[in-house]
DNA sequence: TGGCTGACTTTGG
DNA sequence: GCCAAAGCCAGCC
């Protein structure tokens, strides 16, 4: 179901929200689920906000490379990576190893 | 109202 | 296969 009513933040922030433990998907993919793949900056823009969340987890979105580059954005500087490293997704250098094993699209998982 | 910015994506060289 | 540039949309000044 898709909160239509809500406004395009808001649809990120329920998105995040659903992301599984120990999976990670992208900005884009996000944005495509939304209706805007057009607007992935957008996504990542939302995300700015929902540092304020605790059920957003934020540091489950990065970009298709799977390369972490909103964790500057986080508190620590390596508090996006060790977030990731606990729920089981193998980071290094800021980049996911593996992503293709934890990615996980909206679109096609929620459908 | 108009213009700039940005946690991206895609395409071209 | 890698680097550079353009596009796109919504929020904020």
């Amino acid at each position: 179901m898709k909160p239509e009513n809500q406004n395009f933040f808001e649809r990120v922030y329920e998105v995040a929200r659903l992301i599984p433990y120990g999976k990670v998907t992208s900005y884009g993919a996000i944005a495509k689920y939304l209706g805007a793949a057009r607007s992935a900056r957008m996504v990542g823009w939302a995300m700015n906000g929902a540092g304020k969340y605790e059920d957003i987890a934020a540091h489950r979105v990065v970009n298709r490379k799977g390369l972490l580059t909103g964790k500057h954005h986080f508190q620590g500087t390596n508090l996006m990576q060790q977030l990731l490293e606990s729920e089981g997704v193998e980071v290094i250098d800021n980049q996911i190893q593996n992503l293709e094993k934890y990615f996980w699209d909206p679109s096609k998982e929620l459908l």
